[in-house]
DNA sequence: TAAAGTTATGCAACCGTTTGTCTTAACGAG
DNA sequence: CTCGTTAAGACAAACGGTTGCATAACTTTA
């Protein structure tokens, strides 16, 4: 398929380093060589072969993205789709394209990373969402590749390690505490896996504000959602066997949109006689019925930083690191 | 980063093509030395550098996915990921990653696409969801690269192209005559954008159950919506502005949900008052009030079979194409 | 027992760029 | 007029693999 650097540098009459450098817009050239360059290049439709380019110059453009869980679990979540929007927004900018590595399951994962990695294929990894203890970060640290981490990167001792994440124990004191305001008196929890920090932190901000206000947590209504909407269904129901709470915290809008469900096939009106709230302000909320009270977690913000830290940390170099805290914001509507 | 084949080649006492004959794990070479490489490229921790085994090669493991729309408006919506889910479940197969080149409108995403193909970074592309007269198509096709569309590549008279796409004709024809089996009267329908070909379908599958039906279609009752729920929304309301419907088609179900706020804020109730459909038959429609009656269209296995033909056709070469239609499953619930 | 195959491996050219170093011509300064 | 600079390009050695061909050691076969 192709015109190399040699034929349009036979065609310019000058020698391939010559075009390279054009290619470049070396100074070294003169206004006039880079003119005759161009030109060739142009008719003969020349394109740097990517690879080619790897090869040589250690780098290869391309970001590679992981999301740490069975993959199909993820995809189906809007905060996917979102954070890759502000990702891409960061990357367009800067000619860098996206690589992503289908896998299965946890070791397909790792493998894929790993492959990825190793293999030279990207300059770089952002990892969406991070487990308790996560070996794919402490495997990216240790070999001292760059990386940055959506979601916190805790317990792990790790200093300098990028990362972005919402403070989710803050939006789980904020968001039980706005229940407790309103004056619902039982109130209970779906969170997600609790392997991931997100939950962990969102379920803990739920203790500290139901701590503060003097009740005490009742773990029969506490409940670990499996995926999205009838994990959050069932959880409901799980509930629902154990009595009647007066409100339910939710981690996830999906589960929400679950437990709602749960709380109407058990003959419970939203929000009168079961308040709930969920977090991540998906776009459906405010379409349904009655419309879910969120907190909006800026998705796209959370990408476009990771992006843009990950772009520094690749520039810079292993003495950079930073992290970020992005703050929830609560999305008043009628569901509690 | 690292230990090349060289290294390994030196370890086990042998020549790099030998090591290379080892790694694709050619008959020519013995067991013996097979083992005694393999076990030299594991105590060295070794990994073939991909971009210097795509330059030799000439195949890259990669797959383009091009979203033809502005990226922003089809990251949000449900289709993407499950269709994606599909291409990775076949992709992670064949050990191929998914490359995906961020743009931000028509001409970068051209720009995107044209790199991704001429700087050699892919062996193949899929497109998802096709214009009329898509000029990416004709170019991809001009230059007989590999490529499969998601949707229909009509009125492109390329024979040899590889598409999968459902039949939009007959569920735009089968939503239609849905609403008129169950007897109502004057039905409307809202479209998305009319450059693309599934939304052409679609309406026009709506025209043929109306004409079979004897039935005349209103324009005061058709409407183009902008992007999601936002669009639908206005586009009901502008039907509205113009009378009274007593059901309304609508080409996604995001415009559903959108068209149903509507109609509930100009104080019509759904089903009673106004019947409406959707399609796509996305995650939140059973958890919708009313829940959104809609066609299941297969995403996933639109995603899945666009990746099997894509690779057939990379494997067997431009001799081979192939195009599969996906039927709709109508899916009754109760928003009419 | 010599010619003809096999089998297992090495050699070296090549893939398309990049980049450090060398060359050459022109120029300004002393 | 000579010499040191500088500017603009050419040369060639990488980068890390792949692969057609040559080779050497063993079989077979007649």
């Amino acid at each position: 398929m192709g015109v190399t650097i040699k034929d349009v540098a036979k065609a310019a009459n000058v020698s391939p380093s010559t075009v390279s450098r054009v290619v470049k817009d070396s100074p070294r050239i003169s206004q006039e060589t880079k003119k005759r360059v161009r030109q060739a290049m142009r008719e003969l439709g020349y394109h740097p072969n990517a690879m080619a380019q790897s090869l040589t110059s250690k780098n290869t453009g391309n970001i590679g993205i992981m999301l740490p869980r069975p993959n199909d679990e993820e995809f189906n979540h809007p905060f996917f789709p979102e954070a890759l929007r502000g990702i891409s927004a960061v990357l367009r900018t800067h000619d860098r394209d996206i690589l992503f590595s289908p896998a299965g399951n946890e070791v397909e994962e790792r493998r894929a990373l790993q492959r990825m990695v190793l293999s030279g294929k990207v300059d770089g990894v952002v990892l969406l969402s991070s487990r308790i203890s996560d070996e794919l970060i402490t495997w990216l640290y240790s070999i001292n590749f760059p990386f940055v981490v959506i979601g916190n990167p805790r317990p792990l001792g790790l200093e300098r390690i990028c990362w972005v994440d919402n403070d989710n124990v803050e939006i789980g004191r904020m968001i039980t505490q706005y229940l407790i305001d309103k004056g619902y008196e039982d109130i209970g929890i779906i969170t997600g896996d609790l392997r991931f920090v997100v939950n962990i932190d969102r379920l803990e901000g739920y203790k500290q504000a139901m701590e503060a206000a003097g009740k005490s947590t009742n773990r029969a209504y506490m409940a670990e959602a499996d995926v999205w909407e009838d994990g959050g269904y069932n959880a409901m129901l799980r509930i629902l066997r154990n009595g009647k709470p007066s409100a339910i915290v939710t981690v996830d809008d999906l589960f929400a949109i679950g437990a709602i469900r749960a709380c109407r096939d058990r003959g419970y009106s939203i929000p009168y006689d079961i308040g709930i709230i969920g977090v991540n302000n998906i776009g459906v909320d405010q379409y349904l019925m009655p419309p879910l009270t969120s907190v909006e977690i800026y998705a796209y913000e959370l990408g476009k930083t990771a992006a843009e830290l990950l772009l520094k940390r690749i520039e810079i170099g292993p003495e950079y690191s930073d992290c970020v805290i992005i703050h929830g914001r609560l999305v008043e509507r009628a569901s509690c």
